[in-house]
This record gives C-alpha cells, sequence and structure tokens, in this order.
DNA sequence: TATTCTTATGCCTCACCGGT
DNA sequence: ACCGGTGAGGCATAAGAATA
C-alpha cells in the first residue's frame, strides 16, 4: 500500500465500496503513502459522510494492525523467545499481542491451505503456539497492564465529546470491548471477574461521564459479562463452553415449564450425534475417524477416501430424509472440500465432474464471450478492461473462462444472482458462487455458498463451477426455475446427453 | 411508511462450587 | 449449612432489517 499510485489507491477504494470518494481523493492526489498518513483531522476534511469515515479509518487501521503484526511477529521470530519479556512492556507489548491476529489468520491460511484452497477452521485451535506464548505473557501482565482499545472512528467521535453514548453506541463499545478481551485472553470466552473489573475500571476512569449515576460500574460490568455469555451461547466445538454448559445449563429438579422442553432437545442433540441413520459401531467409529481427521492439518488422504466411501449410504439416506445441511457437514465434515465434493459426485454419477468443466469452458468461453446478449455486459465490459493489462497467454485465456462462467445465465436469460454474487454478498439460500475481485489474479475469491452459509473455497472459476453443479446433485437441491436453463446446459455437457 | 421478522440485550432465577 | 460468586437458560423487549 506504501507504494501504491493514486490510481491504485481509486481502485482500492471502489473495491472498498468507497467509490464515492475517488473524485476526492484524485483532486488531492492521495496516494498509498499519504493515505497511511491520513489523520482524523484530515479524514474529516477530506470525507464528508460520517459513515465513510469511519470505513476508510477501519480500513487503514486494519491494515496498518495486520503490518505491524508481521512486523513485530517477524521480529519476534527472530530474537529468542526467551528474551521476550524483557523487550516488550506496556503499549509494545499490548500492540503486539493485539496484532499477532492477522499474522496468525495469514500463517494459518497459508499452512492449511490444502485440497484446492479449503479453509478449515477447526484446525485453527491447533495453530496457536506462538500466540498461546504471547498469551501467557499477557496473562501475567493482565493486571498492571490493561489499556483500553482503539475505538472505531465513530465510537472515538461520540466519546471525545464526552456525551453519553445512546444504546446502539453503548453496544459497539461493549462488542469492541469484548472482542479486544477475547483477543487479549488469547480467545478464552471465560475471563474472570477481576479482569472484568480491570477493563471496566479502565473504560470509567478514561471516560468518567459513561458512569452518570454513578452505577455505572455495575451496569457495564453486567453488559460486558452479558455479551460474552451471548457470544458463547451458540458454541458447540469448544470444550470449556460445553462443560460449562453441561455444567450449569442442565438444571436438576427444576419445575419451570422452560425445562421439560429442556429435556427433549437435550436428547435430540445426543441423537444427532449418534444418528438414527448409523447402523451399528462400526459406522460410528468412521464417523468418528473422518471427524477427528479433519481436525487435522496433516490428513490421510487415502483412509478418508476409503472411509467416504464406506459411509456413503449414510449420507445418502440423511440427504433423502432431508435431514438439515448443518448436520450432514457436522458429521461428514469433508464434504466442503472440494475434491471430496467432486468425488462424492463421482460416486454417485460417475462422472469426473471438474475434467468436464474445465474442457466446458475451454471449448466454450470464446463462444459466450463473443454473443450478442453478453457484449455491453458489466462483466464483460470488465473483462475487456483487464485483458488490456496482460499479455501472457495463460492469463489472458483464465480471464476468458472466468468471465465466461460468470456471464452464463445471462446467455441463457436466467437470473444471475441465482448462480453468482460479484463482489457482493450472497441473497438466495439455494447453492451460488460468491465471486470477489474475478479477475485480479492476485485478489480474486471464488466459494461456494449454500443457505447463505460459505460451505466451501475454491482456487478458480473452473473450480467453483464444477462445485456449484455437484452441490446441488451431492445435496440432492432442486434447481431453482430462473436458473434451470444454466443449469441443464450444463448438466447436458457433463453427462453427455447431447454432444456439444 | 407501516408492519413483520430477526437479532441482540437486560434482567431474572436456578444450579453448582469453594470458602467459611 | 450458609454465603457469595459464577455461568446457564428463559423471557420480555429494544433495535435493526426486511418486506409489503
Amino acid at each position: 500500500m506504501e507504494n501504491w499510485s493514486v490510481d491504485q489507491v481509486c481502485n482500492w477504494l471502489r473495491q472498498s465500496n468507497l467509490g464515492e470518494l475517488v473524485p476526492k481523493f484524485r483532486e488531492e492526489e492521495v496516494s498509498g503513502a499519504a493515505l497511511l498518513a491520513l489523520n482524523d483531522r484530515m479524514v474529516q476534511q477530506l470525507v464528508k459522510k460520517i459513515g465513510h469515515q469511519a470505513v476508510l479509518m477501519d480500513l487503514i487501521n486494519k491494515y496498518q494492525q495486520q503490518k505491524s503484526g508481521l512486523e513485530s511477529l517477524t521480529y519476534c521470530c527472530e530474537t529468542a523467545s526467551p528474551k521476550y519479556p524483557e523487550v516488550i512492556s506496556g503499549a509494545t507489548d499490548r500492540q503486539m499481542l493485539h496484532s499477532t491476529g492477522p499474522m496468525e489468520q495469514k500463517k494459518y491460511l497459508c499452512s492449511t491451505e490444502n485440497e484446492g484452497g479449503l479453509i478449515d477452521h477447526r484446525v485453527l485451535k491447533q495453530k496457536k503456539n506462538l500466540k498461546s506464548f504471547f498469551a501467557r505473557y499477557k496473562t501475567l501482565q493482565w493486571t498492571s497492564s490493561y489499556a483500553l482499545p482503539d475505538f472505531p472512528y465513530d465510537v472515538k467521535c461520540i466519546l471525545a465529546e464526552k456525551r453519553c453514548p445512546d444504546h446502539s453506541m453503548r453496544i459497539r463499545i461493549i462488542e469492541f470491548l469484548q472482542a479486544d478481551m477475547t483477543k487479549y485472553l488469547e480467545g478464552s470466552l471465560y475471563p474472570n471477574s477481576q479482569q472484568y473489573n480491570i477493563v471496566v475500571n479502565a473504560l470509567l476512569q478514561a471516560y468518567p461521564f459513561l458512569d452518570e449515576d454513578g452505577n455505572g460500574f455495575l451496569l457495564w460490568k453486567r453488559a460486558l459479562k452479558d455479551r460474552f455469555k451471548y457470544v458463547r451461547r451458540p458454541i458447540e466445538d469448544d470444550e470449556q463452553v460445553l462443560r460449562n454448559k453441561c455444567k450449569f445449563g442442565h438444571r436438576r429438579g427444576q419445575t419451570r415449564k422452560s425445562c421439560a422442553e429442556n429435556k427433549p432437545a437435550d436428547v435430540q442433540v445426543q441423537v444427532e450425534e449418534e444418528p438414527v441413520h448409523l447402523e451399528g459401531s462400526a459406522m460410528d467409529v468412521n464417523i468418528k475417524w473422518l471427524k477427528q481427521e479433519y481436525m487435522k492439518t496433516q490428513r490421510n488422504w487415502k483412509e478418508v477416501d476409503n472411509r467416504m466411501n464406506v459411509t456413503i449410504e449414510i449420507r445418502r439416506k440423511m440427504i433423502s430424509d432431508k435431514a438439515p445441511l448443518k448436520d450432514i457437514l457436522r458429521l461428514f465434515p469433508f464434504l466442503r472440500c472440494p475434491y471430496q465434493l467432486f468425488r462424492e459426485f463421482q460416486l454417485l454419477t460417475h462422472m469426473d465432474i471438474y475434467k468436464k468443466t474445465v474442457e466446458i469452458l475451454e471449448i466454450y468461453s470464446e463462444n459466450i464471450l463473443s454473443l450478442y446478449a453478453v457484449r455491453n455486459n458489466p462483466i464483460n465490459i470488465m473483462l475487456q478492461e483487464n485483458l488490456k493489462r496482460h499479455t501472457e497467454e495463460d492469463i489472458l485465456k483464465y480471464m476468458k473462462m472466468t468471465a465466461a462462467c460468470l456471464l452464463l445465465p445471462d446467455v441463457f436469460g436466467d437470473d444471475s444472482s441465482l448462480f453468482v454474487a460479484v463482489n457482493e454478498e450472497v441473497k438466495v439460500v439455494t447453492p451460488v458462487l460468491e465471486v470477489k475481485n474475478p479477475f485480479n489474479v492476485n485478489s480474486c475469491e471464488f466459494a461456494l455458498y449454500i443457505e447463505r452459509e460459505e460451505l466451501v473455497q475454491l482456487d478458480d472459476c473452473t473450480m467453483a463451477l464444477a462445485a456449484l453443479v455437484a452441490a446441488f446433485h451431492v445435496f440432492d437441491i432442486p434447481c431453482p426455475k430462473r436458473i434451470h436453463r444454466t443449469l441443464n446446459f450444463l448438466e447436458s455437457l457433463v453427462f453427455e446427453v447431447r454432444s456439444p
């Protein structure tokens, strides 16, 4: 970012949904270096809308945090760990730990990128060694060195005016403190009472007007605890949360109406864990093994294949019984891997969906792009602009295939929002692709969504298209009418119903 | 703009646990 | 046994988002 030209900054603004700011930034010749040097005052002069100011400051802060995270971790790794406590103290310590997030995430993204870019969030916990070291040190320092986080810009404005925040602003503050404490505690969602006290004290000392009626301490502490509770509530894969739910959540001898309703729910959870579809303990063992293997970073793929083969009947039964997708994925998380999704498709149809998709796009992309129906389509225009910037044949071919893939529904007069969401949020529940920056080789992202949840990230458009077609089959999801012709076309080629 | 739906919060009670 | 602290679930409701 430091070396960006004004044009690059403008592109970045557009990608960040801040396109409105481009003329002003161009006029003021804001380069990447200038962007990073902006302070609050400059931003206020440069950007009219408070919302845009907040977003911009947030993006810049995030970038700087990420950068400092990279630097401090590199530094840390280079210097001997035992020296660490002497090296850091107070704010430096805090900043350092604070910034481990993005770096750690980056490291984890790289190291767990397997089966074609799949990001397995469950392995995150196993990647915490360095973070844990910092966290232990942090916990030791907790009592003496907690400093309030740098609040988002809109919160800062309210606090600077010494105004008592309204409801939504209180929530923003609490939300931010909770996130900060969680980071501080290395992901733990159970601060102790002293830690709550320290944080609330720090808040009220810094902003005494937040304690307007003298009862602020208890209210803020309660709000913070409730926020943690709310965050913990839906968690199902954290040992400590589950242990506490078990310990406190189930009330013996409870007479309340709610309790009576609670008990069958508990039973149901158990049934889900050991579903009725399971026939015998052998299947149970296989499912357990698959779930455990999925948590690992180094997986035994041969054995995964074997065990997925022998459990296919259970999946088919669950799918035909219309079991919720999340239940199926909980038992068979490997269906989140592109390779396993394609394998499943192959087991069902004896067709190599990926290979077929590559062939289809290779054969048809030029034809699709030359059709009158898509000539003035924004995606085609975007493609033409991007083609000018590259000369390498492979990249040009890749871009054309990507564009052809994205334009397919338009070719058939279908509703493209049921097929792909380009640089926007997924809005439909049926399988759909989410694509970001499709023609930017370095920053393009492809993901398959079902029921508005990301199922799997994919390397490129071909893989994404294959995954989309496979998802309809594998999960037996009826094809929406308004995308019927496009999928029919693809399937007819995949199954070679008619010659291309 | 009014209404409906969803999400998140605040406060309550209950159960558990360690200290006295 | 009692007390204080804690976390969980429940429920009413505020706030925000989506829809007609």
